[in-house]
DNA sequence: CTGGTCGTATTCATCGGATCAATTGGAGCT
DNA sequence: AGCTCCAATTGATCCGATGAATACGACCAG
């Protein structure tokens, strides 16, 4: 195994083996590197890659820290994952937030607070007045739609859940997918599941949350599938 | 942005722009670094960013390729997540885990070819004889257990499924519970559990399948709750 | 004594160059 | 044709130097 590959595990096992807490400054890098015997160069290259996991942070002029951990920000790299696949792995991933997200937006239901139910209300609201005046930003609709999804499974009570379904589908996909909307149907009929969504909410129902959560996802799926049969490459190059 | 963030991301958009495909074998080091515009050193760092990723992979004396990119290969890092969680996340990533799961099985029961469920069964005969014998090597029940439940998630179908299920939960926690498992009964039950999955499967029953999966995670999380109480902390330093 | 300002020391970021090690591919030999 | 061996290629590691951002303490004004 490499020096860095060693250097990497080392500093991994110093902070499972809680040597290293969340939060703490690492000794200087000459000093870090003196005492793992390695040239700073090196253990540069192992603590860029453990900033790449999201476990290392570095402030110039201060310091190297170790981060929060927490598992919705560990989990954030796998959005990119998302990304690569847009082509034929898209399916997969949405499927996969199709098993997660119901549930999520179950266990949401009773927990959700009243404020933030008011919210979603008014993401609603703003996405049906842009729909109504046939807005051709898709931009927006897909910040709207990314928000409104967020702000349920935040609720969730499980932020290990909450990150992975968050992280499921990337931006690059879910911006496919409303490019893809150019039916006004197709986007009237998203915007009536997210409202039923919303209703199921507001009546603390949490099975009705699940199945609507779940025909939504299911619409989704029947979008991206026809996307693919109309163009099997979605790159425009 | 930093100089190496810029040179990370323009790498990861030649990925996802179709420019670099994956096997390809990425420009030398020298020329890369002088095409970027930055130094040898500092394209080190974001190759080695992505290396953590894997993205790239080096040989040394040859090249610097793209991986497969495959979604179980760039998931695998998930692992590391949860073993760094093993104290109060561990819960909630095997709720998550409870959640696929069963879903999972159920997608494996029609298309687990025979040839493995005579695996999975020689697998539950191998670890009831090591019970019965009064093993006390974790190291071996821990390893058969988590290829039974490889095997099953294998041939669910969905690669990006397979890939989350499988690093949910990380080395550290398995062997956290099994290491737990010191009530002899426990273990008959987990035992019988797996059994029940195996004739599930064995009669193509997709829905005592997902049934027996379910209720199998609910002991093991209940054993992981357990486990807390008894010993808030699990490190032994 | 309090508050702000400024300079300096600390620390990470980036760079250029040098040497080591592993792999590859071809020259040369049998 | 097949094998051996050497040299070119390429990544791995190290060293030293400079730039840039931050933190901290000295200093000064009120």
């Amino acid at each position: 195994m490499g020096v860095v590959e060693t250097a990497i595990d080392t500093i991994k096992q110093m902070i499972i083996g809680g040597e290293l807490r969340p939060g703490q400054k690492l000794p200087v890098e000459k000093d870090l590197a003196e005492q793992l015997g390695i040239s700073r160069n090196t253990l540069r290259e192992a603590v860029r890659a453990l900033i790449a996991m999201r476990v290392l942070q570095t402030r110039q002029g201060d310091g190297t820290y170790v981060t929060s951990l927490s598992p919705g920000l560990l989990l954030d790299g796998m959005s990119f994952v998302a990304d690569v696949h847009q082509g034929g792995g898209a399916g997969e991933f949405m499927h996969v937030r199709r098993i997660l997200e119901p549930e999520g937006t179950a266990l949401a239901a009773p927990r959700i607070t009243d404020a933030d139910l008011g919210r979603l209300g008014d993401l609603l609201d703003e996405a049906e007045r842009l729909a109504s005046e046939g807005v051709v930003d898709h931009g927006k609709l897909v910040a709207l739609d990314q928000d409104f999804h967020s702000l349920i499974i935040f609720h969730c009570g499980n932020p290990v859940l909450a990150a992975v379904i968050e992280n499921l589908s990337g931006r690059t996909v879910r911006a496919r997918i409303w490019r893809g909307m150019t039916d006004p149907q197709a986007l009237r009929r998203t915007l009536r599941e997210h409202r039923a969504i919303h209703q199921a909410l507001l009546a603390r129902d949490a099975e009705r949350a699940r199945l609507h959560a779940a025909t939504h996802i299911l619409g989704v799926e029947d979008g991206l599938a026809a996307l693919r049969l109309a163009g099997p490459e979605g790159d425009i190059r």
